[in-house]
DNA sequence: GATGAATGAGGCTTCATTCAT
DNA sequence: CATGAATGAAGCCTCATTCAT
């Protein structure tokens, strides 16, 4: 294969240690020895852990972006678009509570801010599907009439506390309960 | 004066730190520092590192709502008072953004976790203000029949994530905006 | 009184402090609050922690001979008077297990080492009766013809030892058993 | 080689730091320096101080032991048994100063208290050539009849003292010396 | 390419001592 | 005389990164 396995080793080591414990619980070493690999040879695959962990939280984000992308209803209103954006990635996070917890604390640090400035600003370099729904909503005045920002937050901000408590344990995500919080979501922003 | 003025100035410096940089990027010694004393000083006042932040953090929490109750329109519908508690805690934040970003490290770190467990369950301690309008509001059947998680998530997600955005010049909080934000928090989780 | 009561309070806090717990983890604020007094105010009894050290020692030592020569037998045989200082050290011992305690962490310290060698050279200031017994002791021919640390050691090593393991409750010193361990020690030194 | 040479060397250096310092003035960096290494890099070998502490007295007990053993007169009478152990561990020590510095050190520790215990309990592990004598000796009432505390006290203690005393010159432990002291302390536990 | 031992800066905390009140 | 808050050096330990093999 193009990248070797231990790239991916490393990575898939990198993420589980860090999703369960933060960034700086995870040590290099630790990384090193669940991926089966010498501390060193981390530094073959990525300059720092800077570096590694950026890198990794791009992985992440280009795959989930394929997910949402796979089977998404491009032809039909924007409504069910949008319910099908939030409710796909809830199932994806559920599925994959890591790649969540990995996300959550790559936003809520330093790396962070800058992501989500240049999503913001539509300079992400993926086509950006979500805010693609908030021009046209707004456009079509489906959606009330606010920055864009604005809808972001009303339409990702529950999503993200809830996988929190779901994979917590404080509440359990089922599909009814998923389909009456997506609708939700759409009451928030709709007009 | 009544708590020492270093006290003071130790959480002070604290707070700004952390809520720049974290709570890893905040060492001591710089504490230490930016309160103008010496290292060994925090410790008389603090036994250590996590005791500060913890106290730090109780301490804006009683400020925050000493503040939410001031005005609160206990008498008043549902609607009202809930608006009331979002608009508030934003208006709070935008004049306190320190406050906000500390709370949120707080919050997206292990000690947060169990705090917004004994939420969610009713153990917080002190009365709860958003808590009770759920209770009511999902027995008088005005809000929709949802998990209190879910309810707190609806109606707090958004608010995270709009200050975070305001923090940091992707949008501007102002009070038509803030107005706006805060009906559209009320259609999400109303029937 | 002449010694002031601070003063006092000072060395007993110290005595029990330093018995329990050694020498370095008896921290001056920890004595100063056992003692009811202020940090700074043991330096005005005592220059330093050292100092502190050395004196209670030297007290210590002090009351122990004079306990031990209240009732001595000076005009009975040898043999008498040996039995006699090790029965009433281990008794006073029993008695004031702080202060053996204190004497133990003392002699195994670099304290004690020149304080050993006064004592062995006879410049111990004080007189010394064990010290006599072992020089009449040898010249009457009564006693093993050893150097004066030998004949020390033979007498005071299992007292040492035994107190330690009566302290640490694995051993119970009774009378009965205290009278034959004196004469199990005679019978090491006498001829 | 077998075990590293830095792990040798951090031992050796701790060994002679702690045996003449003890534990409290032999800090990590100084016993790293003394061993030519960094001082992380002792972490690679020793988890902890603590640990490092108790491992090099293990060593040092297996070492005394195997000597012990060597040579020892397993079918010869007790009395011969008993000089034969006093008189190794006394040779050995004259030759290994430090190792009975440290043993020493070990001892008046928090450390040594537990170990101290498990031995009279017979819980050591190792068969313990000495206690077997004193169970032997009580049973053939060759030896006194004291709890094995009180043997031990009367067999070990003089010698720890005399120990100390060589070490610091203020006696000198020749062949003839050590013969007689031995014998010394053969009469006060025999019958 | 891969290894993993070694490094050493930097983090948290303790505590003997000082000094302004 | 007494206070006790403040100091800061020093202790233990972690971990990202390097480099000889």
């Amino acid at each position: 294969m193009k990248t070797s396995d231990k790239r991916r080793d490393i990575m898939q080591a990198a993420l589980e240690l860090i999703a369960e414990q933060g960034f700086h619980r995870a040590p290099m070493a630790e990384i090193a020895e669940k991926a089966g690999v010498a501390a060193g040879t981390i530094y073959r695959y990525f300059e720092s852990k800077d570096v590694l962990i950026t890198k990794l939280h791009r992985e992440l984000e280009d795959k989930i972006m394929a997910v949402l992308q796979e089977g998404y209803p491009s032809g039909r209103p924007l409504r069910e678009r949008f319910l099908y954006l939030i409710r796909e990635l809830l199932r994806y996070f559920i599925t994959n509570p890591l790649h969540f917890r990995y996300m959550e604390q790559y936003f809520n640090s330093p790396y962070g801010i800058s992501m989500h400035r240049d999503r913001l600003l539509g300079k992400s370099g993926n086509q950006d599907i979500l805010m693609d729904i908030f021009d046209q909503g707004i456009e079509q005045q489906v959606l009330k009439e606010f920055p864009k920002a604005v809808l972001f937050s009303l339409a990702f901000g529950p999503m993200i506390f809830l996988m929190r408590d779901h994979i917590f344990d404080f509440i359990v995500l089922d599909e009814a309960l998923i389909k009456q919080i997506t609708e939700a979501c759409w009451d928030a922003i709709k007009r």
